[in-house]
DNA sequence: CAGCGCACGGTAAGCGCTTACGGAAATCCC
DNA sequence: GGGATTTCCGTAAGCGCTTACCGTGCGCTG
């Protein structure tokens, strides 16, 4: 090689094994907590090192030990913040941003950080740009709707992929919560306990797995209980409060009777739907019984308070990092990503939980929060 | 070197180049969008990369270029969630999030990711942690309250550092909004419109520099105006709402008598003040006006709304990207960061403004938003 | 006291890229 | 049509680490 010269900007490791008086591969093995070297050595290195401000780059140990110690988190960031009314819409970033906590607080027990990323699905470099963030890191996570199957099924045979209230069994692992059950005990208590017959789900994107399963699961039950569930286009929303709002405005200019309980693809959708009903002088649950997903903060300060289905949200981030990990370490000594079936890639899901509150009919808490006076 | 043999698990150039029958120079100079590859050379390469499914490696190229394209992001984990009524202290992580927002943005745009991390104050390790992550881009932002000025002034002698509301003139750039001049501005308008005579400021973190100007801005135009400044001991908050709860609590307990208006240092703190007045059955702004700082989404839909100063948060994250980007790219063709004293670090102030709502004593909107009634 | 084992630490190869440099072929000029 | 360009592309030298593989020099044992 070349002997280094002056210690230039930023200090290498060179630097540090000639102020030291030690080889490189000592300073390496000093600073990789090995116990090679003598005390006595260690010493001196670490007095080079912080006298030197040294710190060793990322990207070299990273093409060194082929690890990275980064997972990539991509996630959609919602259109245009600040456009009128719903511009509050930013808060539906709580749930993306609730379970990257979970995800991160486990990741750095591993020592790994995140490289967070929000993309907007109109984007037309979608694909290069995933893959920009690809090469950045050992794995990815995938929150829901960020990618379609196929551009799914492409990023996971270069590196290991986590998706977020995806599909199980696609090509790469899944996280999700349990909608089902919980979507068919909401259905039974509107129906059973409530006896509520006229019902209609809120459908958020088309194409979420969630939301296919959440409205499936509900419809089945409610029908299966002999109730009506209405669908059809009329119902399609996006998961946005703006969706909800739109829904009812658009029925009830039609002049359609609306449906005695409405359950909602999320939290967010329905607040706009509650928003809309109060709009029209209708009262929640008395006139409409309304419920969400998800158990959003906020869920407990609307009034009505909101019935929904508790996510686990942090843990589901946190189980997401852990199969991913999984995956990456497994990696490393095995196979390409998908090529050996040697097992099946985990789909898992948590449990969830039906919270009843107000807006479902239930009586209100006896000890109604002084906090949601000031709300 | 050596000939690569079978195309391992992941793809490198020298699988590319072999199979696209050309050298890796080649490949590299397509991927870097060259115009030096004649047409019917590129279209090979370009056939051959996506055959491979070949992710050009972050790690190699950073170490390459000396540019990783990657900004660190470090801010404060609030400890504990879910320990009761505060539990939803987690919504003062929006503030964060939204300036990690707005650094994103501006990222995108010029090849860069973030990093982010956040930290437990009160973790031991922190200095190491912030190094590792140091390793890991090219420079940093960091937070209010995650680091001491020592600490910061010792982490940007190695990489570029700016910070968020922090102080100027420090061993690292800054960029804030401008506390000073709309604490006056609400200092004048509780004094002169609404002729409150007795007023208090419940702080924010001791040793947070926006925290210290907003409370000495107010005080002194407070002052300067004929009326009365609480301080002390008894006012000293922590940003959170549960420190403006507690507050309030004690000084009701203490039998003390309220000011006629308190402004706080944040929303946050607004949020538990008024939510302890609330449970006292005191009346705001009837007995007690109460004004918050931030203006966060929540601000608007309090009840009474919150009169509050908004700061621009998307932006204060867009700039402290763009000026860390400067200093990231003045580096490679410079001396060490702090060194040569070129041009001092900036320190940069965006405009903030008063925004008058009911909290303040105000009248209210004359359209109150129907979304009110939902809260 | 020869010989062996071991603790310590140096040498150098290689991780997957980028790019300076230079060679070969194609294009140009008069 | 021979030299001067120009265009295209291959060779090889790093970027700053980790680590396999020795070479020391020490303390033992027999």
């Amino acid at each position: 090689m070349d002997a280094r010269t002056g210690t230039g900007p930023t200090p290498t490791i060179y630097d540090v094994a000639r102020r030291a008086g030690v080889s490189i591969a000592s300073v390496s093995r000093v600073l990789n907590g090995r116990d090679n070297p003598r005390p006595e050595t260690r010493d001196r290195v670490h007095k080079a090192i912080s006298e030197l401000g040294f710190v060793p780059d990322g990207a070299a140990r990273a093409l060194s030990n082929r690890l990275k110690q980064v997972v990539g988190v991509v996630f959609r960031r919602v259109y245009g913040t600040d456009d009128g009314m719903f511009e509050d819409e930013t808060e539906s970033l709580l749930f993306g941003d609730q379970i990257n906590r979970g995800i991160e607080i486990v990741a750095q027990r591993r020592g790994y950080d995140l490289l967070v990323s929000s993309v907007n699905i109109d984007e037309h470099t979608l694909p290069n740009r995933i893959l920009t963030i690809a090469g950045k890191c050992d794995g990815l996570i995938l929150h829901d709707q960020v990618l379609s199957p196929a551009g799914i099924a492409s990023i996971a045979r270069t590196v290991p992929v986590v998706t977020l209230a995806g599909a199980g069994g696609g090509p790469s692992a899944n996280v999700r919560g349990d909608s089902a059950t919980s979507m068919r005990e909401l259905a039974r208590h509107l129906v059973q306990d409530h006896d509520y017959r006229r019902l209609a789900y809120i459908a958020g994107h088309a194409d979420s797995p969630d939301n296919i399963v959440r409205g499936r699961s509900f419809a089945a039950e409610v029908q299966a209980l002999g109730a009506e569930c209405l669908t059809g286009p009329a119902w399609q929303g996006d998961y946005s409060a703006g969706s909800g709002v739109q829904i009812i405005r658009g029925l009830i200019a039609l002049g359609a009777t609306l449906p005695r309980a409405i359950a909602c693809a999320n939290d967010q959708t329905a607040l706009g739907v509650i928003y809309a009903l109060a709009e029209h002088g209708l009262d929640v649950p008395g006139d409409v019984a309304v419920t969400g997903f998800d158990d959003l903060p906020f869920a407990r300060h609307l009034r009505p308070q909101l019935t929904t289905v508790r996510q686990p949200i942090q843990e589901i981030g946190a189980r997401a990092f852990e199969v991913l990990h999984d995956m990456i370490t497994a990696d490393s000594g095995g196979s390409a990503p998908t090529e050996g079936a040697d097992h099946p890639l985990p789909d898992i899901v948590l449990p969830t939980r039906l919270v009843r509150r107000e807006s479902c009919g239930c009586p209100p808490d006896s000890h109604p929060p002084v906090w949601r006076r000031i709300f």
